[in-house]
Parts: structure tokens; sequence; C-alpha cells
DNA sequence: ATCATTTCTAAACGTATGTTTAGATAATAT
DNA sequence: ATATTATCTAAACATACGTTTAGAAATGAT
């Protein structure tokens, strides 16, 4: 008997995505998000609760958009440093926009909440980290000459490492990311 | 003829430097200045213009501290990677706070203002980029064994590596940064 | 003592923020 | 056809934002 939604919720979910991925949370106004979403306030908050909510949703929308788009291509790689070093490539490449490159929006996110955390966000981010890193053990596990130790600690370094490219690729020129991304895969 | 002073503008400007240290720019209000800094709208308006103004006014303080607490130490120390790895340790107890990393000021701000250029802080985060790298670059260079091109990738890998971990240590434990830093420097 | 000048206090400015509300509109069940 | 329910529009809400202003208080030159 109700109305029906003159908007696709993932749809408009994806905009909201892309207007905090470019101007983070603080910078993104609810303003800017019924202009980039394309609904009225009424809709987004009787569809996502509040800005927070909007948010969350977009999240967990980039969460799966890596998974597709970089996860799953490299769960069926060969189990090979080089399929390591693609991946950061890729995932370097995912976070492209117009003219800059925006960096992980889930570790945007994470920095800029860092003084204000908020529990629903960081299990978002902790699950995400822990995704990254089981494929980044499983690929490194592969080599048997390695010791377990030895896997975890390159695991845990090749994570900081991603980490360390996606934000300084947001402030630093191309070829300084793609020297860095190679020195880094010298250790490996 | 005028009235005096009843604040130490260094002061001020010191505790505005904490405050967006601490909570970056856009999550500073004025109302937040005024408490921290410990004066009025009027005082902090006639002495720095606007908050854009504080905020630079706190970079360069920062900026005259990296020098003054790290820079000069690394310049004095021994041309070796030992003093390098030395410095990035320092750099991240600088960074450290109550009960988190903040990161570095200066990075953090690049990455806040880089959908909203600014001229004076771009210059700012320039020429400090540049006095970093140029200390990094004498110490490797020492080295005589290494070419000319090996030194200049190296303290590109290094300025990268260094940004990477003021960042991440904000949302990474102390193990896995100091793990990192250690594999970084293998590649040395 | 008076004047000019600067700083202080304290209140207010206009605008932007996140969010809510009142009523019109559309879809189905009866 | 009507009642019910959810959605839409459009305006408004209270609060917080960055900033300015009017006038009192203090300093030093004349």
């Amino acid at each position: 008997m109700p109305r029906k939604k003159e908007y696709d919720k993932a749809l408009v979910t994806e905009k909201a995505m892309e207007q905090f991925w470019s101007k983070g949370y603080s910078d993104t106004s609810a303003r800017m998000l019924e202009k980039s979403m394309g609904i009225n306030p009424f809709s987004i908050y009787s569809s996502f609760g509040n800005k927070r909510g909007v948010l969350l949703e977009s999240l967990k929308y980039y969460q799966s958009q890596v998974r597709e788009q970089l996860l799953l291509p490299l769960s069926k790689a060969p189990k090979s440093i080089d399929s390591l070093q693609d991946f950061f490539v890729n995932f370097l490449n995912f976070t492209k926009g117009k003219d800059c490159y925006k960096g992980c929006l889930l570790i945007n996110t994470a920095h800029e909440t860092a003084t204000t955390p908020d529990a629903r966000v960081n299990a978002i981010i902790e699950n995400f980290s822990t995704e990254i890193k089981t494929a980044f053990y499983e690929i490194l596990k592969s080599d048997q000459s390695k010791t377990n130790e030895l896997v975890e600690r390159q695991t845990s370094y090749l994570f900081v490492a991603l980490q360390g490219i996606l934000s300084a690729a947001k402030i630093n020129n191309e070829q300084q990311i793609d020297n860095y991304i190679n020195m880094t895969f010298l250790n490996i």
C-alpha cells in the first residue's frame, strides 16, 4: 500500500560515497549530500537516519567495491610477489580521481574519526584490515622457505606500506610513489 | 602610546597549534580556538586576521619546532643510516599525544587542504619537504659507493616512507610501526 | 590633564550547519 | 471509492559557525 521510492538506494549511496571520498566527512555538508545524491533532506534522513548513517552505508559500499575490483582478482591471481605488487598498483589506480589521488576512503575516514571514535565505523575498518592482511598472508606463506614469523612480519609491513602509499599518493607525484612501491618490494 | 597586549603571541600560537594538531583544521572551531588560546575573538582576529591566519602561524611554529628538536640533532649526528633511523623514531615520538599518535601537523594539513589548495600553506609544506629531503640526501650521499641516482631514489623512498609511518601511526599499533621502520631500513 | 592609539570585553552579526515538520502526492488493500 | 501507508516537496527549525562591532579600559605623548 505504500508509495514507491523514486530513487535507487544503491545509486544514491554511491553518489554519497564519491562525495565523502573526494571531500572527507567533515567537509561534506548535508546540502552537498542532497545535491550529489539528488534527493531531498527528508529522503536522506528517512533512508539513512542521519549524516553518520550515510557515511556508514558509503563505507560498506566502498568495501564491496574493493572486494569486487581488487581482492577478488588478487585471489584469482598466481600466489606470487608480482601479483602482490600488482595489487598495490591496482589499488592506487582505484583511488585515482579526476586530478588527484583520493586515498582509500576507509583509511581517510579512520584518520578523520581517530579523535571521535565511532564503534560502527571502527568495526568496518577492522573487518577491512583483516581481509586485506589475510589476502597478503595467503600469498606470502606460499613461499615455503619462509618461517611463519617472517610471513607475519612481512604481512604487517606490507599492510602499513599500503596505507602509506595510498595516503602519500594524495600529496606526492607519481614518480615518487612508483619509486616507493618498487623499493618497498625489494624487501620481500 | 598604545595599550599593551595581555597575552604572548608565541604562546597562544602554540596553543592553537596543539588544537589543530589534535583535531585538524575543519574540526577546530573558532570557539575552540578562543578557549584553548585563552583570548577573545577580537584578539584572535586582530592578531591573526582570520582562522586560516591562525593555521598559518601554527604551521610556522610547528616547523620551527621540527627544526629545533629533530633536524638540528640530525645534522649534528654522525652521517650514518643509524642516525637516519633514529630520526624516524624521534619524529614518531615527537608526534606522540596523550593517548594517540597525532601524525605530522604539516602532512595532516596537506591532506586536509588537498582539495582546497592554499598557496601559503603549500609554500610552507614545500619548504618543509625540501629541508627534510636535503637532510636525508646529505646523509645518504656520505656513502661514496652509491651513485647519485641511487641516493636520490633512496631519499625519495625514505621521504615517502616517513610520511607513511607518521600517518599510519595514527591508526596502527606500536609494534606494527616498529616492525615497519625496521623493514624499511633493510633496503638502505 | 588630555589626547591619540591600541587592546580589552561582550554582545551581536549573517550565514551554514545537521535535522525536522506539515502537508501534498502516489500506490496499494479492502 | 476509500482508507491506509509511505514518499515526496518545500519550508523551517535550533544551533554552531567564522567574523565584526561598539564601547570601556589602559597606555604613553603632548
